[in-house]
DNA sequence: TGCGTGATTGTTAGT
DNA sequence: ACTAACAATCACGCA
């Protein structure tokens, strides 16, 4: 029930934290060509739902086969990088496990790590808002990288691992 | 023995 | 603009 819905009333959290606030002073200057950026996020965004689409590693969400939509599985195929409240989830789990030895199920700590969350302010969020944000443009990377790959000959399996290069 | 589930929010991509 | 679904984690349950 508590399935709120996007009201406008609300700036929700900011998906990306605003200049004036944002920590980028830990990065430096870490702003650059975000015109350029989104560009090639949409190039690569047609590509994914058409090729790559999702291989699901295991099962996120739920068994991962909610549509079983024919999945390459790609074992290269970058996946979704955590969010902030990720990020905070693993620092916080660590803390709740203390605190709570008893609760071991992930469940009561998302509702713990979640109602915190909640409280915590910005400027305890925009560290992992940060933490979120590189991570993001890694996978955009990483994701380029993949397609360029892909295009390049498809490598495919192969290579497991070892090393390639 | 092994996979599926459930809960949290955020972020992305597609319609 | 909105919707939908996925991102990790981990103990437990069912077949």
């Amino acid at each position: 029930m508590p399935k709120k819905k996007p009201s406008k009333s609300e700036k929700s959290v900011p998906s990306s934290p605003p200049v004036s606030a944002a920590p980028t002073e830990r990065s430096g200057m870490v702003l650059r060509v975000k015109s350029s950026e989104k560009m090639k996020r949409l190039a690569l965004m047609s590509r994914e739902s058409e090729e790559e689409w999702r291989p699901k590693s295991g099962r996120s969400v739920k068994t991962a086969a909610r549509g079983k939509k024919n999945v390459k599985l790609d074992a290269k195929m970058p996946k979704k990088p955590p969010t902030a409240f990720f990020y905070f989830l693993e620092d916080f789990r660590k803390d709740y496990q203390e605190q709570n030895p008893d609760v071991k199920s992930m469940r009561d700590i998302g509702k713990a790590c979640g109602e915190k969350w909640k409280t915590m302010t910005y400027e305890e969020k925009v560290q992992y808002y940060d933490i979120a944000t590189e991570k993001r443009r890694e996978f955009d990377k990483a994701m380029a990288e993949y397609v360029k790959r892909k295009e390049s000959g498809e490598d495919e399996e192969t290579e497991d691992d070892s090393n390639f290069e």
